[in-house]
RNA sequence: GGGCGAUUAGCUCAGCUGGUUAGAGCGCUUCCCUUACAAGGAAGAGGCCGGGGGUUCGAGUCCCUCAUCGCCCA
């Protein structure tokens, strides 16, 4: 390795080089280890489809730091990884592509085609984001990556599902859906969006039944009609009590159905105050029907087309069936009017085509009992949440205890193992399956048919030839596979075997599973506040339901990564920058360090984004124009550079920019925090590798120590003790910007200047070059888990030169300093005392370079000092009076009690301490009258608002006597120095 | 509608259980390419801590209220 360090550091060089190698020996790997404690987090398993965005780079640097830190502890570290197979997103992005390059719909490829594309696919993009992680330094235990649709997540999901269903905790009922006619599928919530669209409201009329007349109601979707089971009105509404009970007749279909009322449903004011009831269709119309035992009648296809109880509208697809409703409606005399309406309508985020509310079967899991186990999981602490408001949102959500809908119509996902029988005995089944622990069986009245559940799957003739076997069409829900993550990975149900590494023969049987036993419950949970419910809380409810134990015991919840405005960067606002981009322009260490500087306790973090200019490289600020911009008569929006001058194309999600064309992409200058900490680091250790030229080992006597020394292992020790409480309260803009304070405003901008001449002593030279190796040997490893390429980097370089090195004994210096020893520094380093003198010191070396600024004294001018002080600073500051030249270009003249201000000399006042400066020839008496006197008004105001203070009966009675005394001696000093400057003042004007 | 959170320097944010003169980074001003670092050094300007009440000897910090913004749930 070439000794001779760049200026710069280079961060592509450094990951390129270490990554590999800490992979290779293994360094990242984890296993059962009876002499470590264990620590392990379980990665958010990321979406297969997707790439990693901000968010994912925060939170993988969170865990990867936790990670790392608790492995230099010496904790067998496990950070499992592996991904999500994301059910319906996966599917529809595969679904698209196929009909946008092949016009091919699911249906003409057919189940087994589909599924098998979608496989290859996740292949590739499964891989895609892994090397994403890798790339932002990832120190997960690749052999253990997981993927919620391998064989051993499989297992468990099927165990899972058939102890449910053999616990009676699962069920099939009826609900109403978001359905996707286009995709033909139920979508959640949460993939649905609203768009307000042009729509009518019409207004038609119902006659009665008695002949006694009509009754008008209005709707936005008169192909309803179809499904209405009642007409609803609300119970103090006097047009219509009279009504209430009696019934009237659809006309269109001669259905008769009755007038009921219903505070919830119906409101007075809006249009003639009365509301039909269509509760297949409608989840207001639903709810209403559940309190009011109404039945409900599905009109609908799964393509959109009205099915048979559309009667003479059968077959029509719904909006056609609108146009004719209507049509009949006016024929038969009971359209009232038309009125152009506006309406909020949930489209499909999935096929972008509007969601028509329908009522299907689907299998539910129960939650009462499952809930109430993970909510006293959280209550009695076993599970504790960072920060611990968000216990609440986990507990109001989980309190609702409403069931969980399980099942989705997709082909991509875990099949439900459910298989229909409607012509077997149970017998038959007995005969059949008697003998098997894996196949349990429940009569479903309703349907009249067996539901058969086996953890295996079934053939169709398992019952002989003269029965036939179907199973379930449905997938299950994506969650309920990543609920069972923590155990799952971890080779759950199977206790008799390890689970399989990727890349390694099977490891000989153990007879238990030892990784199991070992790595779970784990540690801590990292993830983002929007999951707690659909995520966090299944995993408590499943990990207590198959393990019996919970599956962590820390949630950290960490912030969201909004733009400049606030928003949440999405793709489709074009605001979102990519954490690649990032890396290829600041370096991964530079990004983890200001991710993690971000990752304080409040919701969200505002990321200012910009587009850099491909022209000169300057970053141009997004604005709100820029996000919305879309290309009008065919010219692509340009991004204007305020620096070069020149204009240049964007990425967008409205438009791709020209071929050809110079792209600006988008990048924040948040970075250039992380980036220049980095070079900070690089260049001070640079400093200490070029001046360790003849170092020798050997352990540091105290006596050795002098001031600036024994500061700075007051500081690092304290340093090393705040870093290690913030971690362990997941406090990552605290850890940091401690780690920053000390390398940049202690290490280097003081210690280093320090030690320059001691390095240049022949006789001081070797203690200097220990300490220097000393400290810096620590401050790599504090900063490896937050910046591990660059730690290395320097730590290699360091090894080269210095190796038995550190603090108080030197000891050989770790291959790697991501499995070097987590520094746990003595107490007794802490010294107050040797703080308060240090920072005599600073004050006043800052005060000598404030009187060279204000009279514009050239740096290289060399100026003498005075002070004026008691015997003890005086003799302090003669200790180290070379460090006046040193660190200010001044020579400390003399310190004592005696000393008097010399004429014409510039002078300042600190507690307990006056400094003059003679200046001969260059004092401005005027300049330093008014110095003095700005100096002078200061104190005044302290010191009155300090006397206010103390005059104060109350306070001198009340507050805490300490306190007092504080504001006695504050106000004290204050006077004294006031005293001083006046007089100062006095010497000037005479 | 319910819940959670935010509002502190031009921008992005710290400020723990209330206690001297409210901090940082970026940006800005002045000076300096000084033999680790111009991605740097030295010095500096900049704040009725969203408004209004209250508790307290004392409030950026605790309570109430209003305003604005964000997120989650229905």
């Amino acid at each position: 390795m070439n000794s001779e360090l760049p200026k710069q550091y280079d961060p592509q060089a450094a990951q390129e080089r270490w990554y590999p190698v800490w992979e290779q020996r293994g360094y990242f790997n984890a296993d059962p280890n009876p002499q470590r404690k264990p620590h392990t987090i379980m990665i958010p398993l990321p979406n297969v489809t997707g790439a990693l965005h901000m968010g994912h780079a925060l939170n993988a640097t969170l865990q990867d730091i936790i990670t790392r830190w608790r492995r230099m502890q010496g904790y067998e570290a496990l950070w499992m990884p592996g991904t999500d197979h994301a059910g319906i997103a996966t599917q529809a992005v595969v679904e698209r592509r196929m009909l946008e390059e092949e016009g091919l719909t699911r249906h003409d490829v057919g189940r087994e085609a589909l599924v098998e594309r979608i496989w290859r696919w996740k292949d590739t993009y499964e891989q895609r984001i892994l090397n994403q992680l890798k790339r932002l330094g990832a120190s997960c235990d690749w052999r253990r990556t997981r993927f919620t649709l391998d064989e051993v997540c499989s297992r468990a999901v099927r165990r899972t599902f058939f102890r449910f269903f053999q616990d009676g905790l699962i069920y099939r009922g009826k609900r109403l859906v978001n359905w996707d006619t286009y995709l033909q599928t139920a979508v959640a919530d949460d993939e649905v969006f609203r768009e307000t669209v042009r729509g009518h409201l019409w207004t038609f009329t119902y006659p009665l039944v008695d002949g006694s007349g009509t009754i008008a109601f209005s709707t936005t979707r008169p192909e309803t009609m179809l499904g209405d089971t009642a007409v609803c009105v609300h119970p103090n509404d006097e047009r219509y009590r009279h009504l209430i009970g009696k019934h009237v007749r659809i006309p269109l279909i001669g259905r008769e159905i009755p007038i009921i009322a219903d505070g919830l449903l119906a409101k007075k004011e809006f249009g003639t105050g009365a509301v039909k009831v269509t509760p297949a269709h409608d989840p207001n119309d639903y709810a209403c029907a559940l309190r009011n035992n109404l039945p409900m009648i599905n009109i609908l296809n799964p393509d959109g087309t009205i099915n048979e109880n559309g009667g003479p509208y059968a077959g029509l697809d719904r909006y056609e069936a609108r146009q004719r409703v209507v049509e009949d409606m006016k024929k038969l005399g009971h359209f009232v009017k038309v009125e152009d309406h506006e309406i909020e309508l949930a489209h499909s985020d999935r096929s972008k085509t509007p969601i028509e509310p329908y009522l299907s079967d689907q299998w539910f899991v129960k939650m009462a009992d499952l809930a109430q186990a993970a909510m006293d999981a959280v209550q009695d602490g076993r599970v504790r949440f960072f920060p611990s408001r968000y216990a609440k949102t986990y507990l109001d959500w989980l309190g609702e205890k409403r069931d969980w809908c399980i099942s989705r119509q997709l082909w991509w996902g875990h099949r439900i193992p459910i298989w229909y029988c409607d012509t077997c005995s149970e017998a038959e089944l007995r005969a059949a399956f008697g003998d098997r622990g894996d196949v349990c069986w429940r009569r479903d009245e309703e349907a009249a048919c067996w539901l058969i559940c086996s953890e295996r799957d079934l053939p169709e003739d398992a019952l002989g030839p003269q029965h036939r076997l179907v199973q379930d069409e449905d997938v299950l829900d994506t969650w309920f596979s990543s609920a069972l993550w923590p155990h799952a990975t971890l080779g759950w149900p199977d206790l008799e075997h390890n689970p399989p590494l990727i890349g390694e023969d099977p490891s000989p049987p153990t007879g238990r599973n030892e990784v199991l036993a070992y790595f779970y419950p784990t540690n801590v949970l990292i993830t983002s506040r929007d999951i707690i419910t659909l995520w966090v809380a299944r995993m408590v409810l499943t990990g207590l339901y198959n393990m019996g134990e919970v599956p962590f015991h820390h949630v950290h919840i960490h912030p969201k990564i909004l733009d400049g405005f606030g928003q949440t960067m999405s793709k489709s606002k074009g605001n979102g920058v990519d954490p690649m981009d990032l890396i290829d322009k600041y370096g991964t260490d530079a990004v983890r360090f200001t991710i993690a500087s971000l990752a304080g306790e409040t919701q969200d973090v505002r990321l200012p984004v910009g587009y850099e200019c491909p022209h000169c490289g300057h970053v141009i600020p997004q604005t709100l124009e820029h996000q919305k911009a879309i290309p009008a008569g065919g010219e692509k929006p340009r991004v204007q550079c305020p620096k070069c001058k020149k204009s240049s194309q964007y990425s967008s999600p409205w438009f791709d920019p020209d071929p050809g064309e110079p792209v600006a992409r988008m990048v924040s200058e948040r970075f250039e925090y992380g980036r220049n900490f980095c070079n900070k680091l690089w260049n001070a250790s640079r400093f200490a590798l070029l001046n360790l030229e003849g170092y020798t080992p050997a352990p540091i006597a105290d006596e050795e120590l002098r001031l600036e020394d024994r500061w700075i292992r007051s500081r690092l020790a304290d340093t090393a003790a705040t870093v290690t409480e913030c971690w362990g309260r997941y406090q990552f803009d605290a850890a940091t910007r401690a780690l920053r304070d000390f390398t940049w405003n202690e290490f280097c901008d003081w210690y280093l200047e320090m030690l320059k001449p001691r390095l240049r002593d022949e006789a001081l030279r070797p203690v200097a070059q220990r300490m220097l190796v000393g400290v810096l040997d620590c401050l790599l490893r504090l900063l490896a888990p937050t910046v591990p390429f660059v730690t290395e980097e320097l730590w290699q370089r360091l090894n080269a030169v210095a190796s038995p090195r550190g603090l108080p004994e030197p000891r050989p210096a770790a291959e790697s300093v991501m499995i070097a020893p987590w520094p746990e520094l003595p107490d007794s380093w802490r010294d107050a005392a040797i703080e308060k003198r240090f920072e005599r010191l600073q004050e006043i070396v800052v005060a000598v370079r404030n009187v060279r600024a204000a009279y514009g004294i050239p740096p290289t001018t060399p100026l003498r000092l005075q002070l004026r002080c008691d015997a003890a600073l005086a003799a302090d500051m003669r200790d180290v009076g070379g460090q006046f030249e040193n660190l200010a270009r001044t020579v400390l003249q003399a310190a004592g009690a005696e000393i008097e201000r010399p004429p014409a000399s510039a002078s300042f006042s600190l507690p307990g301490v006056d400094g003059f400066v003679p200046l001969e020839g260059i004092v401005d008496i005027e300049a330093e009258i008014r110095r003095q006197e700005k100096q002078a008004e200061k104190l005044k105001k302290m010191i009155a608002a300090s006397e206010t203070k103390l005059a104060n009966p109350n306070f001198v009675q009340k507050a805490p006597p300490e306190v007092v005394e504080k504001a006695r001696r504050t106000l004290a000093e204050l006077q004294q120095q006031l005293r001083n400057v006046e007089q100062i003042l006095q010497q000037l004007r005479a």
